[in-house]
DNA sequence: ATCTTCTATATGCATGCGACACATAGAGGG
DNA sequence: CCCTCTATGTGTCGCATGCATATAGAAGAT
């Protein structure tokens, strides 16, 4: 799967706003590993603000280390609104693949 | 999509013996481009013959330069299956993605 | 008091794929 | 003789990924 971390983590965000630790473990839904690469994510959320898709304000409310909390800007909408259409077109050419091979396999028998 | 161009060379590799040249414009049946890039073509088809998912044979009848007529060996069929579970799963994944982004976009209705 | 663990964010490095350009070469037609 | 089509490759650069490692606050254990 190409760069799909961002996407997910994009929907995430704009469902409602996160941490980045807390985005780690919601990151499972779209099936990614519950031992995911901390490095991973946060290089992510950083290539996304860089972007400007994504805001972040420092929290140093509550108890434990301070945190980023991290919004989603009306760039990133759009952007998540492209990622939408490419993972749409994504999952067609996948869907042709399955269906050929699933034709392939019969013929076998 | 990472990768993507193995799959649907093997698939079309084990569905009839094929030359690579004449691979680079099947691959559209899967999405790829009509402009498709012929380095990444042959290093796939290298790569899975390295791996010794396919073999080849010179062929040097019929007019034109000669060319490579590449076959599926049983470990190709092996990695195809593979592949077959791998993108079924990615395509789960990606599933998840769009119906999640669909709820979303009509909640903002 | 100190040690470990949990929370939280971040960098360093090696590897490998993809994108683009470029190289080589046989064969046929104008 | 040049151009185009067929056919197979290499060179290089950027970038994403995977794995390890660094830093540090706070809470609980001994």
């Amino acid at each position: 799967m190409d760069r799909f971390m961002e996407p997910c983590l994009l929907l995430l965000i704009a469902e409602k706003p996160a941490y980045g630790y807390e985005l780690m473990s919601r990151l499972q839904d779209f099936g990614f590993g519950d031992d995911q690469d901390p490095g991973m994510v946060y290089r992510n959320l950083r290539r996304l603000e860089n972007q400007g898709a994504i805001e972040s304000q420092w929290d140093t409310s509550g108890s434990g280390p301070a945190r980023r909390l991290y919004e989603i800007t009306p760039d990133g909408s759009g952007y998540l609104r492209t990622w939408g259409q490419i993972l749409t077109r994504n999952s067609e050419r996948i869907h042709i693949f399955l269906q050929r091979f699933k034709t392939l396999k019969e013929e076998l028998v």
